[in-house]
RNA sequence: GGCCCCUUCGUCUAGCGGUUAGGACACCGCCCUUUCACGGCGGCAGCACGGGUUCGAGUCCCGUAGGGGUCACCA
């Protein structure tokens, strides 16, 4: 089985895009076939290579790996269709040669005003070849008139295509409602169309998956396949991925509506907040969650969204959520593919994220967190040698309040130093200055911490129930001015752990601040 | 508008003639708890509509409605 994910080389890769190449690539990994990676730039003029980059690098970092295309090359290419012209100009030589095209010297102006008049008088236009050169003759005429030409395929006018899709079943076409469509241009270049027909015949594909947008143009692929003599690969059409809470594609360009739909903003507003907090630079332009990059830079695991992924549009059995690469690969199937778009749901990305980001070793985590404080400047690059036991510690005791790597800067008053540590408005005034016991209490306790030993949240723990039998309070009564004085916030994760990761010393330091803030 | 595709909880889906229509996300309660999360338990909520076929239809057939895709010398 040979599959392929033919992109246009437009800068950035779409997650729809993600997901039918994900489709193609389980399919040949599963059949230990081969995935190719072919480079629609027949229309792209410049900086192939740089529009081409991130695409390249959104498959690398998801895992999806290529067997033949930029950069690993292989035995059909090259796979730039910019570089393959001559081939689908022979193609073209060769269906005139056998009467499935001609040689069409109308104008674009002449056509559109016959397609207006069609338009206007209510019935669907027909090309009526008035300007078709089937032999040299009439060509010579016409060029003796001045008129160039383009190359057109000469459609069946009676009959129906059938088409057989893997996902669709059979979807049975009019031949007579197909136009004669152009393959190529008066410059001699071809068209996406015969290219596209050409190629995955010259590469060997045995199998066309590729978003359902595509299957109105089937019929005329159909055609150029068999009039060439090649034979039909399995077609599989593929529904699209519609925009959130709706019905219609998702594009990158209608970013602004779906900014409206609070879930979707919601998103957004995570990962802008990662980006700031980090100092990251980053590219306005594909920085949101339509575009894989997006979730790269927040830190996402790649298993995370090509798991939530596959579950857009197939299922296994309607109980199973979980896949790791090994298991999709071995149990997805076309058959298992719905007719039907489904909608992109962030919450549910970022539930599958959380749920992959619970069961990641925390030695994992701590290296997929450590480039974002380091960004941020809260620890140094390269990173202190003790950071792997202090950040494993904070990882630990943060838990699942980590969903995507960018969280760990939620926890950034672990990094501060004292006297940079600020303190939420509201949370101080309810916690420190309201009860007027708590600067007392504060101070009280901040003595007995000598006594800890050692330093650790199990004694702590023990230290601080001493504490609070000795003075007759209730725990809740000093620790949350505890948690306000050494975090500056309300929440938090366990203030035990929070406690032995800070050490005695700085968490008295803190207390001391706190309190002199209260003073002022 | 022509052609084509689609239609089960808000969302992703299971269902392939007989089910109390199942699961997940979200949401709402309760429990756990030093906060915030997590977790546990429970709840809300769906077969677009109309005709057939059948003893029996979410499931099969035909319409209707709605949604969507596509109609380039773009890919």
């Amino acid at each position: 089985m040979r599959t392929r994910f033919a992109p246009s080389p437009t800068g950035y890769l779409h997650i729809g895009g993600v997901r039918t190449a994900l489709f193609n690539w389980l399919l040949a990994r599963q059949s230990g076939g081969q995935f190719v990676l072919r480079i629609d730039d027949t229309d792209q003029q410049r900086n192939v290579a740089e529009a081409l980059e991130p695409i390249l690098e959104g498959f690398r970092w998801l895992g999806m790996d290529w067997d033949e295309g930029p950069g690993v090359e292989g035995p059909y290419g090259p796979y730039y269709q910019s570089q393959r012209g001559e081939l689908y100009k022979a193609a073209a030589a060769k269906l005139i040669a056998e009467g499935h095209a001609y040689r069409d010297y109308s104008t674009t102006e002449e056509l559109q005003q016959q397609r207006q008049e069609a338009e206007k008088a209510g019935r669907t236009f027909v090309y009526d070849r008035r300007w078709m050169a089937e032999d040299d003759a009439a060509a010579a005429r016409f060029e003796a008139e001045g008129r160039t030409h383009v190359v057109r395929l000469k459609m069946p006018r009676e009959g129906e295509c059938v088409i057989q899709d893997a996902v669709r079943g059979e979807v049975r076409v009019q031949w007579a409602s197909e136009q004669d469509h152009v393959i190529q241009r008066a410059d001699g270049s071809c068209l996406y169309h015969l290219a596209s027909v050409v190629d995955d015949h010259a590469m060997q594909i045995t199998h066309v998956v590729r978003a359902e947008e595509h299957l109105p143009n089937t019929p005329r692929q159909v055609f150029i396949a068999q009039s060439l003599g090649y034979e039909l690969p399995e077609y599989a059409h593929l529904p699209y991925v519609a925009e959130p809470a709706g019905t219609a594609k998702l594009s990158k360009r209608k970013l602004a509506k779906y900014l409206k739909n609070p879930e979707f903003a919601q998103l957004m507003k995570h990962g802008q907040a990662i980006a700031e907090r980090s100092g990251m630079t980053v590219d306005e332009a594909t920085f949101n969650p339509v575009i894989v990059d997006f979730y790269r830079e927040v830190g996402f695991l790649p298993d995370a969204v090509l798991n939530y992924l596959l579950l857009l549009g197939w299922s296994l059995d309607g109980e199973t959520e979980h896949f790791d690469r090994e298991s999709m690969i071995k149990l997805f199937s076309l058959t298992r593919v719905n007719k039907a778009p489904a909608s992109f749901d962030p919450q549910k990305l970022l539930a599958f994220q959380a749920n992959w980001m619970q069961s990641l070793e925390r030695k994992r985590k701590v290296a997929m967190v450590l480039p974002y404080l380091q960004a941020a400047d809260l620890v140094s690059d390269p990173p202190p040698c003790d950071i792997a036991d202090r950040l494993g510690g904070i990882v630990e005791a943060a838990g699942d309040r980590i969903k995507v790597a960018g969280d760990i800067l939620d926890f950034d008053y672990m990094f501060l130093p004292a006297d940079q540590l600020e303190y939420e408005d509201k949370a101080f005034q309810k916690r420190l200055v309201k009860p007027a016991e708590a600067g007392e209490l504060l101070q009280k306790y901040s003595q007995t911490l000598e006594d800890v030993q050692p330093f650790e949240a199990d004694s702590i723990e023990v230290g601080l129930k001493q504490f609070c039998a000795d003075q007759d309070i209730k725990i809740g009564q000093i620790i949350h001015a505890l948690r306000v004085a050494t975090t500056g916030r309300a929440a938090g994760f366990g203030m035990f752990e929070t406690l032995q990761i800070l050490g005695r010393e700085e968490v008295q330091t803190r207390i001391d601040r706190a309190l002199a803030q209260l003073e002022a």
